[in-house]
DNA sequence: ATTTGGATCGCAAACGTTTGCATTTTAAAC
DNA sequence: GTTTAAAATGCAAACGTTTGCGATCCAAAT
């Protein structure tokens, strides 16, 4: 039934010449001569032979094969990410394996150490919310498997890094909101133990101190999905001196404050502006269409996957890059025209 | 620099036996005294013994790993597969590669070249748009590489499926519309090749035929994106005689149809109503929630991978085994209450 | 005729496991 | 003290490659 892989012998046999000879052949090895190269090659596509990869990596201790990370799949941000991980691994020829280590510690340790015995040639690897320990990605490196971290970075560990450039980001979406007349802007903000949820909180402060706007505290709120956002957002509206606007830390966000307004009877943009973070198709499909920060979640996983790769491949750009991608404002319904 | 694995023989000269008797004592062979086993297996921790899995494979001819074709990555219903496939993949112990064909057959066939070289253990696949050509896919089973297909099937090979069911949801969308009123349901639809869309026309079809409405084929429409939709949608409004109802095949369509007819000044569902196909986020954000039928692609994955794990461990379900999974429609605010 | 010296090719070891079989050790039975 | 069976271990081949080194061959140069 099974029929067998056909092997690198059964073409020696074949053509009654040594393994050694076809394995050179079939690579061209300039000590074989044409005559029989053209014969080995023949003969391979003939009987459809294909190089088993395991035995090849056994030999050669290497590996073709990456691993990403993810804390979610169903995710545009991550998903954006894996694409483009996923494409520039394909073009250099390596394969990708995907883990979700879905927000928790004890997952992302059983990954990392599967991983390690799988032997993969890198991984790509955003920290879980959870994970404040960060002996498992030490433990990586330490079995010679190269790391980079991207977006959820971990600063405890030295190695290559590439972030969304959530600062900047955040600055300019709130500079907007102030070009645009809006005077009290309220945060909506995940726990800050996280550095996204740190830089972005910093833009934000930033953005406010530079034009001469004051900073209070009952506008900053933990509230980070849609869920939340239904449910504290008419409190917030309520307030004594509500605020003009809300910049929200993603789109999910974000949809549940437009919500809430518009249940409340306000209008956006004219009484309240409201601008996201994170991109992705859930903000066209908003009315008014969504004012948001874009990520290029699609470039972030393209630049980490090349800094992998190129680490693999032993081509060294210093020890130790930091790579920043840019984000972009993108203006739409939610926001007022200037 | 690059420590060495530290491999079975190494345990084996630590403690001066046979790398055979450790190799059995890893795995508590009943040949190997207690007393050894538990020697070796303290020597293995100490040593942070790893077993190599590229090794273990060649050696059994096995491999753990499958893999998924998916036509696109940032997609709610596909990602969802996938966080499927993951999650029932990792608790069996198997990795998961991840392939996106770009909805090309070129790339779907290099995809499978590959894949088979790699002697991966069985593979997930859902077919490119493009694809009208199985001879790639006959070719993964004749390399004994188990194969199931999910969504986008392929009835020319004989082989596992798993599916939505289209049919049934598609006419339980436009019975739900008929319920509420409406008389004249438009139909906007992928390009007919394809098999979900068959399965979903006839349900829409069927739907009619069943409640005594006219089908008319000038309701019926090739367009399955949101740009084509918002170009499209005008068009079909301006009818002589316009439709009360859109089905579209799926979300994002919805989406542009929606933003459509409020441009033209029209309610919704008061004057028309929708009702999209798909799921995700994209449905909540619509204002008002967009009606669709749900596909639960986290269910379809996990089958999908279910099915294949079964095959690949040799659990037979008769030879050839169809599942169907069941959708479910989401009444929300772009259909008329009953 | 002998020596060179490329050009071709084959031998055998190695990568890290597993496993059938042979071998040694142990302990019990005589 | 010998035999015997069972228990414990080791030998070596195998999985499919790659590769350093040595072997062979043939033509050209001496």
């Amino acid at each position: 039934m099974a029929k067998k892989q056909v092997t690198i012998v059964d073409i020696a046999k074949e053509l009654n010449i040594s393994p050694s000879t076809v394995s050179r052949a079939l690579k061209n090895h300039p000590d074989i001569s044409k005559k029989t190269v053209k014969l080995v090659q023949e003969c391979a596509k003939r009987l459809n032979y294909q190089p088993n990869i395991m035995a090849l990596n056994l030999r050669l201790g290497k590996n073709n094969t990456i691993a990403v990370i993810v804390p979610e799949i169903v995710h545009y941000f991550f998903s954006s990410i894996v694409k483009g991980v996923e494409e520039v691994a394909f073009d250099e020829g390596f394969n990708v394996m995907l883990f979700r280590s879905k927000e928790s510690y004890e997952r992302e340790l059983k990954i990392t150490n599967s991983l390690i015995n799988a032997r993969v040639a890198g991984v790509l690897a955003s920290l879980s919310k959870e994970t404040d320990k960060y002996e498992h990605f030490q433990k990586i490196l330490d079995n010679n498997i190269q790391l980079v971290f991207y977006d959820r970075i971990c600063i405890g560990i030295i190695t290559d890094r590439v972030v969304v450039d959530d600062y900047a980001g955040a600055m300019t979406a709130v500079e907007h909101l102030i070009h645009t007349g809006c005077k009290r802007i309220a945060f909506y903000c995940s726990p800050t133990h996280l550095e996204i949820s740190k830089n972005r909180r910093n833009g934000y402060l930033d953005a406010l101190r530079k034009h001469k706007l004051p900073v209070e505290k009952e506008l900053m709120f933990v509230c980070d999905t849609r869920e939340q956002a239904m449910e504290l957002t008419p409190k917030v509206l309520a307030m004594d001196n509500p605020p003009d606007a809300f910049f929200a830390i993603n789109d999910h966000t974000a949809t549940g404050i437009l919500y809430a307004i518009k249940q409340a009877g306000l209008r956006v943009p004219e009484d309240i502006s409201i601008c996201g973070f994170s991109g992705g198709d859930l903000a066209l499909a908003c009315d008014p269409m969504l004012t948001t920060v874009e990520q290029h979640g699609y470039e972030v996983g393209k630049t980490a996957a090349k800094l992998l790769i190129d680490k693999i491949k032993g081509v060294t750009h210093g020890q130790f890059t930091n790579r920043i991608v840019k984000t972009k404002l993108m203006v739409r319904g939610t926001t007022r025209k200037v």
